[in-house]
DNA sequence: CATGAATGAGGCTTCATTCAT
DNA sequence: AATGAATGAAGCCTCATTCAT
């Protein structure tokens, strides 16, 4: 009855994410999870010993993923941005499901809301480094280059969010223009250079 | 205080916002709304016919209410863009909280995320219309009028949404430099203007 | 589905003592509580918040009748810790059972043991208080009348745990020599006295 | 210290012992035994066919220990008594729960309430025995002899779980008292040898 | 020998829902 | 109009047991 040494940690965590997307965090179910890895229940609890402790490893999972992801950005902010913002609501609305998910279920259990809130701080930061390697002052007075970071991460979260909840999207074109809006904001602050 | 026992409804509504805020979806129980409204689980199951039911009714309310505070924004996008930024941030995170979590709820329940769409969607033209009435032409060249709208609702939303999950909070000081961005802005426009 | 209104907690509370005899306190589960009862386990939440809360209104009512039961020993120890032994014994080794399931319980469960440790005491004392009436002095020196009330105790449950133990008790014989126990003792009350 | 992986079936019933004294039946559980003996649950079953064998092995072993300890009775029955009413009721009590959890368990399982009979029965007989060397006749008219060897094992049990069960145990006073109640029926019996 | 991974049955508990009153 | 008793399905979790290594 016993299959040893067949599935491993990271399959289940995939699956769980995969039923958190699919089935949101009211019907996160370890019985789901354990279908989806065909597993049973038993396996789950040999692996993790609660479900919460399920939860967080998907939570640190995912915080390791994007810390992996942000650590590798380094010049071009703004087709980043616009690429990671497109990915996360079009294509791949998967990882934003997950992530606005998550954010809610935090709201009730610090320990998760903790990670992510530290996700959103390094993404702000990594942001707002990169920013200014490529502007030398800020396109608009009385904004700072640290809090341009700040706006974009909150503007690339805010389109993701209407992207989820609007089907009928016309968000193809709010990204062209959201790229329009950052050349514009760049052309602003060599503008302010040259004079 | 006077008459009890006569708008019902509205407390069970207002009953079940609380406990979606304080238990969040995953234990919105109706035993849970009971003990909030002080009333019985059947008492609940006279006034509506299922949870969902009830669920959808306090999205319906919230839309509600979302209406008619839109319907009152007239003219000085700016000021209640922001007030609404910080109230909802700060000292009434009850709504966002709220609103959140109905969101991902409407992940997995259409018509729940229909009618948030639809005030999202709301929200996006009262915004653009409102700037209309203050801009001649857009600050940023290749970005509409309109967009400026979402991109307004995405930032206010975006910046909730990090509130929310980071508690140590320098969101005081990102919303005076919020305004200073619609200021800057506001600006950009006169100056077109001038030219 | 619903049958309002028909079992009561104490058909339940009986139920779980059948239970905890027939099955011991190993599968003493609700399942079998409820099986008995010819309800759902579902009832039994209804009634009880927890399995322990049964259980310790289960041993709450056992010495409630046991409280009963002390409180109407006045007079004729003798025939009172007979009858008391032989009915715990034997025609009503369901008693004895159930009190010893529940002692071992208690080892690991403060509450109880407690409850436990009460009547126990109050047994000795009851049993004291009536030998004082009977004898003006103890049969043998160095042992206080209070002492005798707790080896009277002991000693019937001390038979009583063998009786559980041994099938094939002749204990019968046992309990008629334990009678002539007490009446030689008895005897050497008076001699003294008469001395 | 010496010699690791060899004895370690008996390792695992001192483990298991350990187990039920401070868990109880309920909670007997064979990981419980395999993290104290600090083994997996596999060896447990690589020594014993099934837990219910683990069990059976422990009675099994306290019987053994029982009965050499019975085998070294020889005349001095009251100091032993007494020693080994102490040693179970107050510094090692240990032993007691362990006796007490082990009979209840037995009211459900016929092979080990056999076990646990048969060394009640051969305390009884040994005490009745060493008994019989002392006292030509018995102290109280009416009482055989044998009777006696029965009736002092159930009041050292009888104390025991008195002992047990109430935690502020005036039980030392009263060992000294069942001291002076043995000393007392002795000169009972050498009185009427005089006569 | 011994282990660790896996199982599946069953335990406790919660919860939406129903129904008689 | 409202309640409280009851249900049954389902959730989380534990545990004896098996098996490949």
């Amino acid at each position: 009855m016993a299959k040893p040494n067949v599935i491993k940690k990271e399959d289940l965590i995939t699956a769980a994410k995969e039923c958190l997307v699919e089935k949101g965090i009211e019907k996160f179910t370890l019985r789901a999870v354990a279908d989806v890895a065909m597993v049973t229940q038993g396996t789950i609890y040999y692996h993790f010993r609660t479900k919460e402790q399920l939860l967080l490893e998907v939570v640190k999972d995912i915080c390791d993923g994007s810390w992996k992801e942000l650590s590798q950005i380094n010049e071009d902010v703004i087709s980043q941005a616009i690429i990671s913002a497109k990915s996360r609501c079009s294509h791949d609305s998967f990882f934003h499901k997950l992530f606005l998910t998550l954010v809610v279920t935090g709201f009730n259990n610090d320990k998760i809301r903790e990670q992510l809130g530290n996700i959103l701080m390094q993404e702000n930061e990594a942001l707002s480094k990169s920013i200014l390697k490529l502007w030398t002052k800020s396109p608009i007075e009385g904004v700072s280059i640290e809090t341009w970071g700040v706006f974009l991460n909150a503007i690339v979260d805010g389109l993701a969010l209407q992207a989820l909840v609007s089907k009928n999207c016309s968000i193809e074109n709010t990204f062209e223009e959201l790229e329009q809006l950052i050349i514009g904001l760049d052309r602003l602050t060599n503008l302010g250079d040259g004079k």
